[in-house]
DNA sequence: ATGAAAGCGCTAACAC
DNA sequence: GTGTTAGCGCTTTCAT
């Protein structure tokens, strides 16, 4: 910049202005600075505009490296699959650079790392002027220690720090809605919901969504999962599922489970390729369900019916409260709560 | 970091290598800042940082703001679509999340956005140490001025500036070889070509492939496509599409084309749409393929056969390409092929 | 409309 | 092992 002043002929002052506030600058002189700039091939650095101007025009996200081993044996498998099973975190991604293009900011994105102090968010948290964190990326303490500092929104988990932004999608709505339609459309009376781990608010969330169903339709209503699984995975759900056929083996026809509903689609995904090894025909023998919407859900035979999270939305979503809260830091702190919507599709009797 | 140093009793200096050199400190002077930077809430301005040891720890990529409106609609309409639409770019950032990941930066991202002297690769380029450009995203001039202060690696384009790294996908080979298929599996010897903008260096590649394929198998080789659309998209394939149908209309069967190889997929599965309202069956009455491999290509009826790019490495080796040169800003520029594969499906006559 | 000067918060030599 | 001291490259009053 120094440089730049000193080729045009004028302070670096002037050469600031006509980046920031290019009116605030003679015609003449502007293009004259421009020019020499060209020449140089100044590029102004953003750290420094950024340390003086205490901006960085950047927003930023959290997200756990969490990757299914299976899904990815998948996509080695089959490189046609690859291109289509978009991720979680792909997805909040796109609906997040979308939203903070038209907001003029940048996305810096990063996946969750073991490190020391100097931790992934740490990294992530200096240089943006607010981000987004998913839900279980962060520990909840330096997410405190941050957010005293800078605006964050959590996604998608249960509101860790009470003073924080929060989305949360409806959980318990879409499985009551799930297990509602299996009981009154299909006529299925006795349900399995296979859980998760105990400390993942959503799974815990759909399990309270599913009890409710059970007491609208005057069912009995199960204190806890019929199963958990401890990962949530494609292998986990198999496992579980098998599991459950085994424990039913010496059960009579009227009194075997009619559905399992699992706590995502990895999970229900997994089963059905249990299931079809076991020769359990899925819908006739037993209904599978899960939650979630992963474009999985759909490739597979039959087709999940499913839960679809509006996970563009969630990324959108959050970078508005981030927006408005860089606007108005006093602004008492939201929790929104996103709409989700049944898929009915062939793993439940339907199309 | 002051009031840290004052609050634990020590010096900025020794703060400041409790973060970036632990080991360096006394275990107990270290807790003894680390505590009192836990009360303070203390962040670390990556911007200073940055500022002082001149680098960032952050690669960026710049893509273009480009959304197919029919894409866009197919979205709207079925909002199962959504999920499973996986943009180009989308792949991208996902291969070049990981890469850079495994090699400690992180990624800032940003779509093109029209502006002025500030444009939005000077923001990126601010605040990276290097950066990939999707082609056609940032123009040349700006470009040629910022390679000259950092690391920029092009990708799937042509290599507008000389001393850049760059990366392309294996255009011609890949039309070649579906051409080849047509010709030689599937015995078809009128085949027609529907190209895209001039200006499209890929679709140009993909012509050269298409030409070559017919002179390997001795067929009269076509010195320009037989139709070219303006823009690439679902709209205009159908355009073409129709327009072919019209002006092959008082051709009898042994003259009609056997076969339309679109320049990529948005306009083939326009092509496919048109083609079913006009009651022409694919592949029955006239085979259809396109070029990229995008999910949509796999969801329509007939499938698509096309040529699938390795989108994902595309961005898993620009952000090798940028971490060599960052350590070795001497090394030639390099210029990558990846290969690219032919995926055969129903509406060339395959499966 | 332009210049001068004081930081912004940190790193990296170099002393001690 | 820890403190001192220069900057890093910009923005931003305040003058002119």
């Amino acid at each position: 910049m120094y440089d730049v002043a000193e080729r045009s002929g004028v302070s670096i002052a002037t050469v600031s202005r006509v980046y920031r506030n290019p009116d605030s600058v003679r015609a003449q002189t502007r293009e004259r600075v421009l020019e020499a700039a060209r020449e140089l091939g100044y590029v102004p650095s953003g750290n420094a505009r950024g340390l003086a101007s205490r901006t960085t025009g950047v927003l930023g996200l959290c997200f756990p490296d969490y990757a299914d081993p299976d899904a990815e044996a998948d996509a080695e498998a089959d490189s046609d699959a690859d291109d289509a099973v978009m991720l979680y975190s792909d997805q909040i991604i796109r609906g997040m650079e979308r939203a903070a293009r038209r907001h003029g900011y940048a996305l810096l994105i990063a996946a969750s790392l073991e490190g020391g102090p100097e931790s992934l968010v740490a990294k992530v948290a200096g240089r943006v002027d607010g981000f987004a964190v998913l839900a279980q990326t962060v520990p909840t303490e330096d997410l405190e220690v941050i957010s005293r500092r800078l605006p964050v929104v959590m996604l998608a988990g249960p509101r860790e720090i009470d003073h924080l932004d929060h989305i949360v999608v409806a959980n318990a709505d879409g499985e009551r809605e799930l297990a509602r339609h299996l009981i009154e459309d299909h006529g299925l009376r006795r349900l399995a919901f296979i859980g998760g781990e105990v400390e993942s608010p959503d799974a815990e969330a759909r399990f309270r969504g599913f009890q409710q169903a059970c007491r609208d339709a005057g069912l009995p209503v199960p204190d806890a999962p019929d199963l958990r699984a401890e990962m949530m995975t494609q292998a986990e759900g198999a496992r579980t599922a098998e599991a459950l056929l085994d424990r039913n083996a010496g059960l009579s026809d009227s009194e075997r489970p009619q559905a399992m509903l699992f706590a995502n689609d990895q999970m229900a995904v997994g089963a059905l390729r249990a299931l079809e090894r076991r020769g359990v025909r899925v819908p006739e023998d037993i209904a599978v369900t899960g939650f979630d919407g992963i474009p999985l859900s759909r490739i597979v035979r039959p087709p999940l019916t499913t839960v679809r999270q509006p996970i563009r939305q969630l990324g959108e979503q959050a970078v508005e409260l981030l927006v408005q809260r860089l606007s108005d830091r006093e602004r008492p702190p939201v929790s929104l709560m996103l709409p989700v919507s049944l898929a009915r599709r062939a793993s439940c009797g339907c199309g």
